[in-house]
DNA sequence: TTGTAAGCGTTATCAG
DNA sequence: CTGATAACGCTTACAA
């Protein structure tokens, strides 16, 4: 492939003048840009990036360490990164599934003068000591694990405020009895929303109750086999918080297989409003998490970082998730009752569109709970 | 930040022993190491990558490039490549949504001399045209069109046969009249799926007709307008093949809202078999795409192609997609009947639990289409 | 076994 | 305005 060196030979100038015209220097003949333009078009020359890191110590990348996520939190995460980064001129250098402290750190090394800085993702609290080692070399920004690092950066999403808010609504609307499917023990989410529901007990007046609190882990087959459990031990809770939407996914499918109706018999709730949750039957009651919001966040919080060369106090923002009430949680108050989806008759009426994400509001830093009460879709 | 210089200082030696410590050559005398090992310790030396880039002219890097998928299909894809290059040593880099021709040769061009090797998506026809110039830089792969670009590698998905499986399920079975929703036109793999629908129904005898194909464009929204459009020209058809499981979702809401009922009064399939087709209601009928997979093979290829170094006569892989047969599409001969969900007595039936993923069989080139009857999950 | 020195492809600092 | 030339941090002959 060709260098510098070739364009400038076939220029006939020197390296230099090729550099500096190749990169938009102002003090150059016009004699010399067009003869540089032609013999780098002619070579089409591309220069070595690496090589251009390397004298600049400048990469215009950002390093993405992810757990290893998936489905669409984890898709429109990436996303918000990768559009925001492109609009501002960089690039990501992802790795995912970082298993433990070791590899975490290992791909980090991997990093080293090929990246800016690190857009770091790490739920488990345990990585704690890693990121300490991490953030000596990198401008880094945390995302979305509030057990605060007070030094790192960091944008999270208000989990607790949101799980509560969530869980209050049910109360309010009567359900007697609310239980949870939690997620994962040690991750950091799941244990603020796990709080959230708890503090919405309290604000009730009730005693949060251990045998309403059934142990998932984010998959939906978790929430199949919380929802086996609590069919073997009726009676059913009224309503039940599920951590996340793929787990209330699970539940919803055992409980369609056993013949038990949502939200007739038994109301739920979860937490991420993933893009099918307003398709399923009966629509979920969610809390709307903006992740795409999450990630674009994040790279901006990470290259206002990088220009002013680490003088700058760490920042923490806190994304503020939305409920979003569909039928899936209402209150029948006819439990047992009859079939709850109307028959119809022999017109076929038009459906409406569906409707669309909630307007994504730019009120960053707060930390209150917006709420949307949405017509079926 | 410490250098290797600063290495070879502490510890006593040449920078030339260091280097060779650090990368395991065997002719170093076992006190060198020790002293070595104890000064980078000390120092906490990384090596910088870029510079060990520029003088190897190895990257381990490999750089994807895709179009602006969202969902798990694209989550899937890049997990598959992230797992499968993290177990072959190397990283990805990875930059998302070229929106044209010029946008996917700036996005090549920075990865010039940072990628040992391009995965490149790029399901638009018109792009042809960059990639025949990107290719000439990099080693690459091609992921999923199969507008064959035949000197450059290419795993892809047997959409046409699948397709053709799904539609000739339908009528097998049955369904009078199949519809389809489309993707978008230009787009390599909804064109390949209509084929397929058409190539099924000439086999069964039945000329293609264009009223029976509704124009979606992958997107929910799309899926339920389609269903605006049929219900608005009754009568209709007996089933319905959409092009992937986004539209067949937004074709159900619409026709939940209208109180039509799935299978009963129109059957539906879709493709893609996203993780929650299994959990709707009823469950999709769809053929099931192992995302992951397609990716992994794309980086198995591009890795060989890599060590071979351009030598190696291009390969075309071509992953199978296997029809899940789910209650969605069935012929209950019963239109417009009674309900087809029994109510449930008092008792709770526990259910059983969720289906596991098809057995990812390793019969990478083949382009039968295996199909499996799955209960209900 | 170890050190010296010549690159790798750029940018950036000087003189001119 | 332009050209030498010294970095950047590392690997790798070639000598010793």
């Amino acid at each position: 492939m060709a260098t510098i060196r070739d364009v400038a030979r076939e220029a006939g100038v020197s390296i230099a003048t090729v550099s500096r015209i190749l990169n938009g220097s102002p003090r150059v003949s016009e004699e010399a840009r067009s003869r540089v333009q032609a013999a780098a078009d002619a070579l089409d020359y591309w220069p070595n990036v690496a090589a251009k890191n390397l004298t600049t110590s400048r990469t215009h990348t950002l390093g993405v360490l992810l757990p290893d996520l998936y489905g669409e939190f984890f898709s429109e995460v990436i996303r918000g990164i990768d559009h925001t980064a492109q609009r501002e001129g960089s690039q990501i250098l992802i790795s995912i599934s970082h298993a433990n402290t070791d590899t975490l750190l290992t791909t980090a090394r991997a990093m080293q003068g090929r990246t800016d800085g690190l857009i770091l993702m790490a739920p488990e609290k345990s990585s704690a000591a890693a990121i300490e080692r991490i953030r000596r070399r990198f401008p880094i920004v945390l995302l979305n694990p509030r057990y605060h690092i007070e030094e790192c950066s960091s944008v999270s999403i208000a989990n607790r405020e949101a799980a509560f808010a969530v869980v209050d609504h049910l109360l309010r609307i009567g359900h007697a009895t609310v239980a949870t499917i939690t997620g994962p023990p040690g991750n950091v989410d799941a244990e603020e929303r796990l709080q959230g529901y708890r503090d919405a007990l309290k604000q009730a007046g009730r005693k949060p109750d251990p045998a309403l609190e059934f142990a998932g882990d984010f998959t939906e087959s978790s929430g199949f086999r919380a929802a086996i459990e609590m069919l073997r031990y009726p009676p059913l809770p009224a309503a039940v918080f599920a951590a996340n939407d793929y787990m209330a996914l699970g539940f919803m499918s055992a409980l369609g297989q056993a013949g038990i109706r949502i939200p007739e018999d038994v109301a739920l709730a979860g937490f991420d409003d993933i893009e099918i949750s307003r398709y399923l039957t009966p629509p979920l009651t969610t809390a709307h998490v903006d992740a795409h919001q999450l990630g674009a966040r994040a790279v901006r919080l990470l290259i206002s970082k990088t220009r002013s060369a680490g003088s700058a106090v760490p920042t923490h923002e806190v994304l503020p998730a939305t409920l979003v009430v569909r039928s899936s949680c209402e209150n029948t108050g006819n439990r047992r009752g009859r079939h709850g989806r109307k028959e119809t008759a022999g017109t076929l009426p038009l459906p409406s569109p569906p409707p669309r994400k909630p307007s994504k509001k730019k009120n960053g830093k707060g930390t209150g709970i917006p709420t949307r009460k949405e017509t079926q879709p």
